[in-house]
DNA sequence: TAATTCAAAAACCAATTGGTATGATGGGGG
DNA sequence: CCCCCATCATACCAATTGGTTTTTGAATTA
């Protein structure tokens, strides 16, 4: 990945990504924008909209690095209580993934631009939708295939696990601690055993 | 609380510390704080230092608003489970608690702090790690008290839970959907039924 | 009533904000 | 060979930023 073979705009948006993700849209100016890519207002004006564009696209690349592995761990597997095992296992790395962008990418900007851009913070609540929609899908999925208990709620169990991911990063990055995902992985995978798995 | 009767910088806290919550600190400029207070930039700094003290305070405010609440409804029980209990009982309300003020002012200022402003992040981390800690301790107690399986790891459990709690507050505030915090209470419950209590 | 004090308003400040319009430059196609 | 156009830099803009100084007015005290 080196950065001689991107575009320019892509190129501001790997210097940019980390920047909106750890001081938020408001918290950014253009000047530490220009810092980070050592380029000027221009060039950046030239290669995207405005502030809102670039920290929307900004946002999305952060998605596209550190969410659509999800996806990715998942497909690879095809019953469901397989699926829900790599979640957790890929969120016990997940602490190390999003360290370099300073965390979560979704709680970030959801936090962020609640009440402040609503362009961007539509962005990420679809992105966030989609993600809990998977889990629940997941699950729905298993109860059909007769994998997962049958009197298991898809929907509460889907919106729970989710809450609980984001629950522990959400401490794990403001203590600086990956015990706090590691613990809570553990108490996932004892949820899988005991509460979905026939 | 007729705004009448508080000195003026009570009354300029009451009204800029929701701003502050909703919009972050980078997210709240001066001309916010004179709108939403009616008063001059003479009247604010003649009352606060400069802007960080006003947010830090302000954030105090909220706690003590939202967040005391919890410690007090906890010292009405004197058993650990019926702590534990008080602690769902509460957070089933705590939508409605915190709707006025836009979320919950810990996972708020964290994520918002984190990365931006040191002083307001120190400050809210104690009150996070506190209670987290008073969450430990009533474990711990229960444990020793008989009351709590002597297997169960306090620390680990304090922190499952507080994160959960947490997890389903900020997918709650985002979707605007109380349910997300009514399901994980539900899943807290059952697990201080089956998990913890003897 | 006159002097003092306290609190807020008004005026002012340099610096920075996001954004634009104009210039420079360099590589590719005619 | 030169022109053109894509790409970025420079210079500029009004507006706003957080913060300070000065002024006003209303109590309080003497």
């Amino acid at each position: 990945m080196d950065t001689d073979s991107l575009s320019t705009s892509d190129f501001i948006l790997q210097k940019v990504a980390p920047i909106f993700n750890r001081q938020g849209y408001a918290g950014t100016s253009l000047s530490d924008l220009t810092k980070a890519t050592g380029l000027t207002k221009g060039a950046i004006y030239f290669n995207f909209k405005n502030k809102e564009a670039l920290a929307v696209k900004a946002f999305k690349l952060n998605v596209k690095k550190v969410i659509a592995p999800i996806g990715l761990h998942l497909a690879q597997h095809d019953n469901a209580i397989e699926k829900l095992k790599a979640l957790t296992i890929y969120h016990r790395t997940y602490y190390d993934v999003i360290a370099g962008i300073g965390g979560c990418p979704i709680l970030n900007v959801c936090t962020d631009a609640n009440n402040t851009n609503e362009t961007l913070f539509n962005a990420v609540k679809i992105i966030s939708k989609r993600l809990e929609n998977d889990l629940i899908r997941i699950i729905q999925n298993g109860i059909d295939d007769d994998e997962i208990r049958a009197d298991v709620n898809a929907a509460v169990y889907g919106k729970n696990i989710y809450a609980m991911i984001e629950g522990s990063i959400f401490l794990a990055f403001t203590h600086l601690d990956r015990t706090y995902i590691d613990n809570m992985m553990d108490m996932i995978d004892l949820l899988i055993d005991e509460k979905l798995t026939k």
